[in-house]
DNA sequence: TGCTGGTGTATGGTATGCCAGAAACCACGG
DNA sequence: CCGTGGTTTCTGGCATACCATACACCAGCA
């Protein structure tokens, strides 16, 4: 569709250092396998702001922010540690995913407007077509696309905000967790429900609906995936 | 009690001048009320740094921290700001906390033990003897350190890391809030009820009193409160 | 051989100065 | 009197140099 706007392009280049250097760390991070056993787990600022290319300031800046959000650890006169969360670490970030997204699923069916709902029943029935043959990676694509659905219905922005940072996180450990096809079976039964209880707006059972269905990856993690 | 350890004292001198002017800056701002017309909203980086003694980049790397959670605005080559929290953001907050304590809740009626969960009961008892004649103050307080203790005994470190920031947020409105006695006594029986649910250890129940408890606040603070 | 003390080096913390852009101010022309 | 253009000033962004400490390394002594 054309645009009725002229769109000046969001520009990745004229924005600050700080955020560039920022985002560049945060990428890196991500794509870093973090388990593997010989993963570089230190950083060093002046090493950093040489590749980079820019002053210490800017990156420091950055890697405040990474330390503040608990990617890094800053170590004064020690070091720069990109953190290895823990097994518990981990079940506690999805408990609390947990408890955002019944949250987002009970004012989902308050807030959402049905031609919203009919959207995500399309999405979750695109899946289960076409189910049987996806990867794990499209699986676990679309899986969060789905939850990330349901926080958006929700119309809270601060809800929004908290489990982008956590979906981050957990990300991380995503490849040390085997996804057997029955799983994403009945994940994808789950979410049929789930989409079921939004559209005939029953809060209560939306909401437990969506709790239940975190905790079972929760209790998948804690019982089958192998951290630290 | 004599302590069996030698106690170092944790030092508030000794930390980085980040750190404290951090943590002054923090303290500054909460005590200030944000929403009187003729408040201060603007910082200078410069009249800070001398007011501190200190030089300008520790203090920029507090307020950047402060930036990244919401406290201030840092805007490029115009000032930083103090930010009023708009009555959108607070509700949204309030929410958010519900979802979190009512998590919390949850899994208190698993993880706490007996003996934790009495001296929670007596924290409530003590202040529904003498609670007809409290300052409003001192129900805030107590009314936090309740609802603080469920977190804690959740045993979840993150849902008390996350809480934490939300009750520094929406302390900043109470000032705001006219709490009427019928209000407090109200949630005193409220606070009774959610202690006897997790002693029965009924998960259900809890959870939802404890959602229904907070959500009952985003109420009043949606109909009788006013800022902007 | 093993421990101890000193010294060098690596690394995050801090101070300082300059830069660029935005806003305020002012003079000038209509 | 109003608007317009330039100039000054204010402010955060960035670069750089130096500082202080934790650690590694090594020599020397027991």
């Amino acid at each position: 569709m054309a645009d009725t706007q002229l769109q000046i392009e969001p520009i990745g280049e004229a924005q600050s250092l700080k955020v560039r250097a920022y985002e560049a760390l945060k990428t890196a991070i991500m794509q870093l396998n973090i388990y593997a056993p010989d993963a570089e787990l230190r950083l060093d600022e002046r090493a950093l702001s040489a590749k980079f290319g820019v002053s210490r300031t800017p990156l420091r800046e950055a890697l405040a922010q990474l330390d503040q959000e608990g990617l890094v650890r800053i170590v004064a006169r020690r070091g720069i540690y990109i953190v290895r969360k823990t097994k518990i670490e981990v079940l506690e970030m999805i408990t609390v995913w947990a408890a955002l997204e019944s949250m987002a699923a009970r004012l989902a069916t308050k807030e959402a407007s049905d031609e919203e709902l009919s959207r995500l029943h399309d999405l979750v029935d695109t899946f289960s077509t076409d189910g049987v043959g996806l990867q794990m990676g499209e699986y676990s694509d679309a899986n969060i696309r789905f939850h990330q659905a349901i926080i958006s219905l929700s119309k809270c922005q601060l809800l929004a905000d908290m489990t982008e940072k956590l979906f981050f996180h957990v990300r991380a450990i995503r490849q040390r967790t085997i996804v057997e096809n029955d799983r994403a079976k009945r994940s994808i039964i789950d979410h049929k429900e789930i989409v079921a209880a939004l559209e005939a707006r029953d809060t209560e059972r939306a909401e437990r609906l969506v709790r239940e269905h975190t905790l079972k990856l929760r209790d998948h993690v804690e019982r089958f995936v192998e951290i630290d």
